[in-house]
RNA sequence: UGCCCGAUGGUGUAACGGUAGCACAGCAGACUCUGGAUCUGUUUGUCAUGGUUCAAAUCCAUGUCGGGCAGCCA
């Protein structure tokens, strides 16, 4: 460990699997991290991969090292590249200005190479200096990229008897493989010769035996405890087009071959994945070893995947809400998605602030979706702009300014930041508030406006309301009150106190908006939990649609730029904005401690 | 009923043989030109039973409860 010397390790968040890497470095026992995510290509990123993005990338990060994005894509008939594409992006988004110098690419095209070390046949392929400027010059790992390196692996662990040829149907290999309590038989093609395996196994890879008719499995004990290790099947037959290697391959390399074996080629030091592989690890570390390589093995470390509450987050039930049309795809920002959050106007920071909060244990945890919300609130506050909008609107007119007039009011655009100035926003004889901010015939502790009351216009002056009119339905349309132009921020009376300040946007300056309210997708904490179908407890409130009033500055506003739209919530321009017809989401809404005590 | 893993307030997470702390949620109050933010206070916890030890959330044993594993998915 010569020259290198890393950073010293922050005062950051530890966990059990930082505690180890710090004491593996402590040992000395790898020149440099490396850790990797590696997503199958066949769905969307979710807030469940932001946990392990935070944590491969973060231990990267703060040891110096790096973390390889690798698409784990050795099931033709499952991936696509659509979703290599997202995947990138996404990845991208979350680590960008946190952890990009740690993101591990390669060279574009780039093949692992075979050497001799010791020996020893070794394969490797190392990553692209960290930040490349051009980024097309680099793309993630594939293991597809390794196909054939794994066949080679193969042919090895077949030539030293570790591996065979098995014709049993898929049906007949089950039954032999016995029960977790009780034990498999063997297979009555595992003593085949090695000559005769090396031969079957190359008229599959030859394209000479139809799909499933034969496979390759490992030698190992069909009487194991661990139902793994009992002659586990490393290769199959499929014929079908890959999205990368096209029709190069008839077989295709299993999850628990591919996986240990691309960590090694990749030089991973700490192989870091989510509890259901713990029963795996035997079978990973059995095939590095019986591989005889000549490089130090990479290690597996397990730990609990992310369950949040009013959500699901399996792939399967994803896919699902978006091919069923429950939402409007995967980006939908009700979705636990990170193009989902992303739209919604989640920020990649929030995220991360969130991933780091929730630890990390081998606990199956169920976290308490509230955390997120804390997490984005907190971060919107310290940077969101300040706006004024109104989405369920009535009308006040203002009797005692004249039709035509403005008034100009400076309006502070962000009091956690000083820095993001002011602005001017116009009162004029007739505006708009909440029909919330008005109650005929208020509960007590209701501090805005009522028959009589008076209540502060924020940022502009304090009104008292003398008529309301009403249609003939008994409904208000109109609120006539007097403005005290001497209340004025800024004015004399500006010190005087009322109960109340409301938010409003002038009827003849504000522009109008169409505002998606969103809420959470499920009506339980744990949908789908006893066996029910989690399309049950669908919450049929998740997304309303309401056309708001804004101040004319949102009219500018465009997919990046979050906002506060004061009293109400953050939000976020969305993608189906059209010029002068903007789109926004509710992001979340701002803690409501009145409804929630009316509640 | 085989093997593996886990268990700390309502939720999540620290404490690595030496005073059980933090965050979220909740509750109460202060402040406020956002019923937001901020600030203050506060309710609630080591799964059980034994053992080792001057001392156990921590080590050991047994039990209980929860999760995972029998795809030619990952």
């Amino acid at each position: 460990m010569s020259d290198f010397s890393p950073p010293p390790a922050p005062a950051g968040p530890t966990d059990f699997i930082r505690d180890i890497v710090a004491s593996d470095r402590t040992a000395g026992k790898h020149a440099r991290i490396v850790t990797r995510f590696p997503p199958e290509p066949n769905g969307y990123l979710h807030i469940g991969h932001a946990k392990s993005i935070c944590l491969n990338f973060g231990i990267a990060h703060e040891n110096g090292g790096q973390c390889n994005l690798r698409m784990d894509d050795t099931n033709p008939t499952k991936e696509e590249v659509q979703y290599v594409e997202a995947i990138q992006t996404d990845v991208r988004w979350l680590i960008e200005g946190w952890a990009d110098d740690a993101l591990g690419m390669k060279p574009k095209g780039a093949q692992p190479t075979t050497t001799t070390i010791n020996g020893l046949t070794d394969i490797h392929l190392a990553a692209a200096p960290a930040l490349i400027p051009n980024a097309d010059a680099v793309e993630p790992f594939f293991a597809s990229d390794y196909f054939d390196a794994l066949y080679l692996c193969a042919e090895r662990l077949i030539e030293r008897g570790h591996a065979y040829v098995c014709d049993l149907s898929p049906a007949d290999t089950e039954r032999l493989r016995g029960s977790p309590d009780r034990p498999g038989e063997d297979s009555p093609f595992r003593s085949r010769s090695v000559s005769e395996n090396l031969a079957l196994f190359r008229e599959m890879r030859a394209g000479k035996h139809p799909d499933s008719s034969r496979t390759l499995r490992a030698r190992i004990d069909m009487t194991s405890p661990n139902v793994w290790l009992r002659d586990p099947i490393l290769y199959r037959i499929r014929h079908a087009e890959h999205h990368h290697t096209g029709n190069a391959w008839c077989i295709y390399p299993m999850y628990d071959f591919a996986h240990c074996i691309s960590d090694y080629i990749e030089g991973v030091t700490h192989s870091i994945c989510t509890l259901e592989f713990e029963v795996h690890r035997p079978l990973y570390d059995w095939i590095l070893t019986h591989l005889e390589l000549p490089r130090p093995l990479p290690h597996q470390y397990e730990f609990a995947r992310l369950n949040l509450t009013y959500t699901v987050m399996s792939k399967r039930k994803l896919l699902q809400l978006v091919k069923e049309g429950v939402v409007t795809g995967w980006d939908d920002p009700r979705l636990p998605t990170l193009s989902g959050l992303r739209r919604r106007g989640v920020t990649a920071r929030a995220l991360r602030d969130f991933s780091t909060g929730i630890g990390v244990t081998k606990y199956n945890a169920l976290t308490d979706v509230a955390v997120l919300d804390k997490a984005v609130r907190d971060d919107l506050n310290r940077t969101a702009l300040r706006r004024f909008a109104v989405l369920d609107p009535v009308r006040i007119v203002l009797t005692n300014i004249p039709e035509g007039e403005t008034i100009p009011c400076n309006a502070i655009n962000n009091p956690e930041d000083p820095a993001s100035g002011t602005r001017v926003v116009a009162l004029t004889r007739e505006v708009w508030i909440e029909q919330d901010d008005f109650m005929e015939v208020p509960p007590p502790k209701y501090f805005r406006l009522r028959p009589g009351g008076e209540v502060r216009l924020k940022y502009a002056c304090i009104i008292q309301c003398q008529e309301v009119v009403k249609d003939a339905s008994g409904k208000v349309v109109e609120i006539r009150c007097v403005a005290d132009l001497s209340t004025r921020t800024g004015e004399a009376n500006s010190g005087k106190k009322v109960k109340g300040t409301i938010h409003w946007v002038s009827a003849s300056e504000g522009i109008e908006a169409e505002v998606r309210l969103y809420d959470r997708l499920f009506t339980e904490p744990e949908p789908g939990k006893d066996g029910r179908d989690f399309l049950t407890v669908l919450n049929p409130d998740s997304l309303r649609c309401v056309r708001a009033r804004l101040e004319p500055s949102l009219g500018t506003a465009v997919v990046g730029q979050q906002f506060q739209f004061e009293r109400l919530g953050y939000f976020y321009p969305d993608l189906d904005s059209q010029p002068g017809q903007p789109v926004f989401n509710r992001t979340i809404a701002l803690k409501d401690a009145w409804a929630k005590a009316n509640s």
